[in-house]
DNA sequence: GGACGCATGATCCGATCATT
DNA sequence: AATGATCGGATCATGCGTCC
């Protein structure tokens, strides 16, 4: 169960998880910061795979695809806050304090931030807000003491936070064979590499001579089809990983595919 | 847990037109 | 010529239920 207790579209948010939880793949939208409250997130980006663990204050990059999975303690329940940096209060923050728009970042978009008392408290600060009401001035400004904490905590975090840069036309081809992992739309896909859907497409028929979708099922299938053949992985450990959602429609693919069910291979 | 079928809403495809 | 926007029809993914 997700709860969430703001409105709109939130800048802070407060989750709980009383059971392991398999998030589909999550798109990084926004820059985030999470702080582990209890148990553990393993988080897979395109990079690394990463296990944060209670106490980890986590800075991530927006406009990644990441793979979050929840662990809830012996007993308990996952519990977290997170902070989202739109690029409006980044840029008025920007100009507040005299901040310069930042090149492209190229660091790595997942960045654990260094361990300190201010972090902590300034997580409990936030966790108190799943309680009351939450009023647009007071989230405002948990935003910004967000921002200035990691200024002064974490300064090289400046060069991720304020780099104010859209995607960039990248390689389609190597783009595609490193995130085809991530179930995500078209349209996403078009504009995390750079381009417009109308253009995306042009471009992979050019590359792949096929189009986004076909190629997506067949790429993720054949990966499937090495993890069970050679990993010796099962059905539903494979699933999510190669970017299904749903067990029932990965046996039915795959069974088209080649013939044989998951478990006869 | 795993496989399969089915209904249905979501998404994709490819053609076409508009814009630069 | 390259790019972007839009559309209806086609296809697919998903969420169920059922069975083993």
């Amino acid at each position: 169960m997700r709860i969430a207790k703001n409105k709109d579209i939130s800048q802070l948010l407060y989750s709980c998880y009383p059971e392991k939880s398999r998030q589909p793949d999550s798109f990084v939208k926004e820059h985030v910061l999470i702080r582990i409250l209890s148990g553990n997130m393993i988080l897979h980006s395109i990079s690394a795979t990463y296990n944060f663990t209670s106490g980890d204050t986590v800075l991530l990059k927006r406009n990644q695809l990441v793979k979050m999975t929840r662990i809830p303690p012996a007993n308990g329940k996952y519990e977290s806050v997170s902070v989202y940096f739109d690029q409006g209060a980044l840029k008025s923050f920007a100009a507040e304090n005299n901040i310069h728009p930042q090149p492209i970042y190229t660091g790595s978009p997942v960045v654990l931030l260094t361990a300190n008392t201010l972090y902590t408290s300034y997580a409990s600060s936030l966790a108190a807000y799943q309680q009351g009401e939450t009023n647009q001035g007071l989230t405002g400004l948990k935003v910004k003491e967000g921002l200035m904490l990691i200024l002064h905590l974490d300064q090289a975090a400046t060069a991720l936070l304020f780099d104010f840069q859209e995607p960039e036309k990248t390689d389609l081809e190597e783009y595609m064979n490193t995130h085809f992992r991530f179930n995500t739309g078209t349209e996403r896909l078009a504009y995390l590499t750079g381009r417009s859907l109308a253009t995306f497409k042009r471009d992979f028929t050019k590359i792949f001579n096929t189009s986004p979708g076909k190629w997506l099922q067949q790429r993720r299938l054949k990966e499937a089809y090495h993890l069970i053949r050679e990993k010796r992985m099962k059905a539903s450990e494979v699933y999510l990983e190669v970017g299904f959602e749903d067990l029932s429609h990965f046996s039915f693919a795959f069974k088209n595919k080649f013939g044989q069910p998951p478990s006869l291979i």
